[in-house]
DNA sequence: TCTCTGCAAAGAGGA
């Protein structure tokens, strides 16, 4: 049986007399269900005592096989010999950061705020590792390690390695791993499965296992170990997996090897009430060659087994907590939360140097002298603020098994109830798993990673898959099969990583220029002569005068693009501008078709010195052209990288190890309206200047927490310089009706038609279409409507009735389908519309409509009686539904609800 | 209960 509650009180730790001599205690207490449940007290004995340290009232705290005791009248438990206690157990550590923060706490910090460079031994064993993984699953050694080394060849090139020589290192380990098997494989039968993906929802760890042998842990090293014990933080690692392992050692959850056949029932098994975990673990330290003995015992093995008692198991679950409590108060470890050695830390440096200049506490000491108040100021609120959404991206992992499997899918986070219909195992060892399709909508796209499960991705068989297909069959490939009966949506902290490390990069390693104008401290400089009395675009002065900001500027410019004004017409034409200047330029936004759009405009222009750094299934199918293959020759991949004058990635892949390799003469941001300061350094950071395209007034930073990341870099630099940047004034899209509202409210009435011909433009110019054939009420070319509905959650099913009504006569006016879009606040309208709605109309949520366009637009705005809602609040989101149409645009929804608010006010009072 | 895109992840070792 488990305990588990929100803890109220914490006492001070106290020594009392026991018949066993002197004991220290801890006394604490929970509230079950929750934070519901009346209080309880909960002893912990020696061993658990240091949580006093650790533990905050609010923390969620769970006591595995507690002892039980009536005490005037009132239930109390207490720990027993076979007791874990775990602190905030939904919040999923990895196995490898136990391992670092065994090694010490400081380094673990300083492994997240630096991104691991490029190195040798990293892809060396990530390659040992994948040969390791296919001659499990029965593959031939040298097509493996010809094959995994092609694969890396762009990191090989970035490193100065050769195929062969690459390929002959791998080799020597792989003699290591070879020898051992045949000789575990003598005349018993080995029960062996690679990578298995472990997900503990008692423990709050998950990790992914190189291998498990008999029940037993396996974890392969790349290096050398002749002593008689493995490394201390290697055996933390595989105790970690052996817990994990007992978790999961219920009937039917030990059984991955269902190749053909197995249990098929999808029956799942509650958590282990009573867990054995195995009580050994083995480490192959695969440097090891034959020729070499263990010091003492004269063993040739690359094998070390170790035993694996309760109390083990117990220390690497409080190193666990650590981390957890860590985390959930957004601390910084200083290096004294164990017996961190630091004289003999290859990173002593690194980290007295951090300290130093971050004026930290750490064990080492400090180095030099701290940046300015105002820039540490700025990274410990941009910390928290990171911390504070990684906590969200950890409340995702809990809803793996907090939630049922419907609400899963309701969620839109998984597919359920998948049919398998075949798996079969591919050429290169892997396997490719199949069920038949579904109706169901998900957030999971092709190319994805996902959690592929055999009913329940935390109780049942999981692993991580990649999606392959989603049609009338879901195709999945794994590491090891699975009866694919069900794929879940698999958070990742890599973009909290990846924003973590820019902002460090740009505080810690940022040009002390560069830093003076990002805080404030001295304006942008520009040079004039570089443009040398050239005039850019001719037909629109703003643009010209775009171009020329951007490429006269010493630091940085900023370009605001309001709707249909040409900004990405405007960005291509700049970065050819850039690149006939001998510059080099980073192309980058936050999303893969805003940096596709970019570069089709570039192509448009006749530019295509370009690659593009992203994966198969990000890069639209146009731009695979020049989308950099990781794979191949090593010096062919560096060539084809660094030979571009234009790389473009997404911001996420600016963070990325490849790019960080790069150096740019200017990055060029588009959409930096919708970045967080975080994601537009992850670019920024690695050019001298710098140029951020994008508006302000349109859609903001997608942040769950309200703090500072939902304010972009381009909004703060755009108010702080206005000098330093320009507006493009003339837009290209609406008549003058349409986009009267959105310039008297978000552009001080500065935005206006490009031309006469733009302003009068109307639906009749269009060919086959005839406005006298519009019902009254539809008449104008901006409109509203009020159908009497009602809110039902998100949705109104009498309005989006009605929205499909307009959306007819539209059609039956002589429009066609392609030209009329439907946008909507909230997704489930959006469906709701989507399922009335005639063929090749687009029906989308507002987000999903900024950078496109139609002739017609008619917008559901689902709210009635009041404006209840935090998506009415930003009244920007507005600002794109309505700016998205050329000639005719109609509002549908309740007049009472929109004259509730001001701003909404003057919108009816503008659309009647 | 608001909107939602990126990222394969985890990977090494040196007294």
């Amino acid at each position: 049986m488990t305990l588990r509650g929100v803890v109220a009180e914490v006492e001070e730790p106290k020594t009392v007399s026991t018949r066993y001599g002197d004991r220290e205690l801890l006394e604490l207490s929970l509230r079950p269900d929750g934070g519901r449940g009346d209080p309880v007290t909960v002893t912990l004995w020696p061993k658990w005592t240091e949580l006093a340290e650790w533990v905050d009232p609010g923390m969620d705290l769970l006591v595995t096989d507690p002892e039980e005791e009536e005490w005037n009248g009132q239930t109390r438990y207490s720990t027993s010999k076979e007791s874990f206690v775990v602190v905030e157990p939904s919040y999923l550590v990895n196995v490898t950061d136990i391992r670092g923060w065994v090694q010490c706490p400081r380094m673990y910090y300083l492994g997240k705020l630096t991104a691991t460079p490029l190195n040798y031994p990293v892809v060396k064993g990530t390659l040992v590792h994948e040969v390791f993984g296919d001659l499990l699953r029965g593959r031939d050694l040298d097509e493996a390690i010809e094959d995994h080394v092609a694969d890396a060849g762009l990191d090989l090139g970035l490193l100065g390695r050769t195929a062969d020589e690459v390929a002959g290192d791998v080799r020597e380990n792989a003699r290591a791993i070879e020898n051992w098997l045949s000789q575990g494989a003598l005349g018993q039968e080995d029960d062996w499965r690679s990578e298995r993906t472990l997900i503990g929802e008692r423990f709050g760890i998950k990790g992914r296992a190189d291998a498990i042998r008999r029940g037993v842990p396996v974890e392969l090293k790349t290096g050398k170990n002749l002593r008689k014990e493995p490394r201390f933080q290697d055996k933390v690692q595989a105790a970690c997996y052996a817990l994990l392992l007992g978790e999961y050692g219920a009937e039917g959850r030990t059984t991955g090897m269902a190749a053909d056949g197995g249990d098929a029932s999808g029956t799942v098994a509650e958590p282990a009430d009573e867990p054995t975990y195995p009580d050994t673990g083995t480490l192959l330290y695969t440097k090891n060659s034959v020729l070499d003995r263990h010091e003492e015992t004269g063993d040739l093995s690359p094998a070390k087994d170790f035993t694996i008692g309760r109390g083990f198991l117990q220390y690497v679950v409080r190193q666990r907590n650590q981390i957890a409590a860590t985390a959930v108060r957004g601390d910084v470890p200083t290096g004294y939360e164990s017996g961190a050695k630091c004289e003999y830390c290859f990173e002593q440096d690194t980290c007295m140097v951090v300290a130093g200049r971050l004026d930290e506490e750490s064990k080492a000491g400090q180095i030099g002298k701290p940046v300015p108040e105002e820039e540490r100021a700025f990274l410990r609120e941009t910390f928290r603020a990171i911390e504070e959404e990684r906590r969200f991206v950890h409340r995702e992992y809990a809803k793996l098994w907090e939630q049922s499997a419907e609400e899963r899918a309701d969620d839109d986070r998984a597919l359920v109830n998948l049919e398998p219909v075949g798996q079969h195992q591919r050429e290169d060892g892997r396997w490719e798993l199949r069920a038949k399709g579904t109706e169901a909508v998900s957030k999971i796209r092709e190319g994805d990673v996902v959690l592929a499960s055999d009913g329940h991705p935390t109780r049942g068989v999981a692993e991580l898959a990649r999606v392959v297909e989603l049609g009338e069959e879901v195709v999945v490939t794994t590491d090891e099969p699975v009866e694919l009966r069900r794929l879940d949506v698999y958070p990742s902290e890599l973009g909290v990583d990846r924003m973590l490390t820019a902002v460090h990069d740009a505080v810690l390693k940022g040009d002390a220029d560069r830093k003076d104008v990002l805080f404030g401290r001295r304006p942008p400089e520009f040079d004039e002569s570089r443009a040398a009395g050239e005039t850019f675009i001719g037909n629109n002065a703003a643009q010209g005068e775009a171009v020329r900001l951007a490429v006269t500027a010493e630091d940085c410019a900023i370009v605001q693009g309001p709707p249909g004004t040409g900004k990405t017409y405007t960005l291509a034409t700049t970065v050819r501008e850039l690149v006939d200047r001998g510059e080099r330029v980073l192309l980058s936004a936050f999303t893969n078709r805003a940096v596709d759009n970019a570069l089709e405009a570039l192509v448009d222009q006749g530019f295509t010195d370009i690659v593009r750094v992203g994966t198969e299934s990000g890069v639209r199918e146009d731009m695979q052209r020049f989308r950099l293959s990781k794979r191949g020759d090593p010096d062919e991949r560096v060539a084809e990288l660094e030979g571009a004058s234009v790389v473009a990635a997404t911001t996420a892949s600016c963070g990325s190890r490849v790019v960080q390799s790069l150096d740019f003469d200017t990055a060029i941001v588009d959409e930096a309206g919708q970045l967080t300061e975080p994601g537009t350094l992850a670019a920024v950071n690695r050019a001298d200047r710098f140029v951020l395209v994008g508006d302000h007034q349109q859609l903001p930073p997608v942040v769950r927490a309200e703090n500072s990341l939902s304010e972009s870099l381009f909004q703060r630099l755009i108010e702080t310089y206005p000098d330093a940047s320009v507006m493009l004034d003339r837009q290209y899209r609406m008549s003058q009706r349409i986009q009267w509202f959105s310039s008297q409210e978000f552009y001080d009435g500065q935005l206006r038609p490009a031309g006469p011909e733009i302003a009068a433009q109307r639906l009749g110019d269009l060919p086959g279409v005839s406005e006298e054939a519009l019902p009254d009420e539809l008449a104008d070319p901006v409109t509203f409507v009020d159908p009497s509905g009602r809110r039902v959650g998100n949705t109104n099913p009498i309005e989006a009735e009605r929205v499909c009504g307009v959306v007819h006569s539209y059609l039956d006016a002589g429009l066609a389908p392609e030209d009329v879009g439907v946008i909507a606040p909230f997704r489930a309208q959006v469906s709701e519309i989507q399922r009335r709605a005639p063929d090749g109309v687009a029906v989308d949520t507002v987000d999903r409509f900024q950078g496109s366009d139609k002739q017609v637009v008619v917008l559901s705005t689902v709210a009635t009686g009041d404006l209840d809602g935090p998506i009415f609040e930003d009244h920007r989101r507005m600002n794109v539904a309505l700016s998205r149409a050329k000639r005719a645009l109609c509002l549908v929804g309740d007049e009472r609800a929109l004259a509730s608010d001001p701003f909404y006010e003057r919108l009816l009072a503008w659309a009647r």
